[in-house]
DNA sequence: TGGCAGATTTTA
DNA sequence: AAAATCTGCCAA
């Protein structure tokens, strides 16, 4: 949810993905068989796709704070990612959000969009900024409180796909992206 | 200090 | 398929 000047705009997360710290790091997920190994891997070798793999830099500051707050950083040169620190300080980990279903807001996503379409507004990382209106200068915020934050809603019915994280080359094979299994607002491939 | 790869999106 | 275009990182 983010309250703006010029609007409110909602979303439902429909997809994510998790990113971890160095080795020997505490790497934490819901208990799955499949994460198993996965997260062994990472304890031992770290999480080389992660921004905060190499340690703080000014960029990734964030992630090394406190948990529950705004990671923002250009990708590309053009497109900007939102990320949520889900680690204790010092344990460098965070979540990024890849797609939303709109729920409220759409006139003001689709103004910000640049689009006339109420399809697929926010299916992509740098989509979903673009919609919200979230740029770097949210960089550092609490994700607790307005006017941008994470609320508690009811889950859509559907099974959660998980596999492999979208453009990641490094430590390709982690399975670290999660989805709501049919819901026409995930992310193309 | 230069070169390049990168958690992407849009257009040809 | 390829451009747009910024940052962090590593080599020189």
């Amino acid at each position: 949810m983010h309250e703006s000047p010029q609007g409110a705009t909602v979303g439902r997360v429909v997809e994510t993905e998790a990113y971890f710290g160095p080795p020997g790091a505490n790497p934490t997920l819901a208990r799955r068989a499949r994460h198993d190994a996965a997260l062994a891997w990472v304890r031992a070798n770290g999480d080389p796709a992660s921004h905060s793999f190499r340690g703080p830099t000014r960029r990734n500051g964030v992630m090394f704070g406190p948990p529950g707050h705004a990671y923002v950083y250009l990708i590309y040169g053009l497109n900007e990612c939102l990320n949520v620190s889900t680690g204790a300080p010092g344990d460098p980990q965070a979540v990024l959000f890849r797609a939303l279903a709109p729920v409220a807001g759409e006139e003001l996503m689709q103004k910000r969009r640049g689009v006339a379409g109420p399809r697929r507004l926010a299916s992509g990382p740098g989509k979903l900024t673009t919609a919200m209106g979230v740029t770097r200068a949210h960089d550092g915020r609490d994700l607790t409180t307005p006017p941008l934050y994470l609320a508690a809603g009811a889950r859509r019915r559907g099974r959660i796909g998980v596999g492999p994280r979208v453009g990641v080359t490094r430590a390709a094979h982690l399975p670290f992206r999660y989805w709501i299994e049919g819901d026409a607002h995930v992310s193309r491939r």
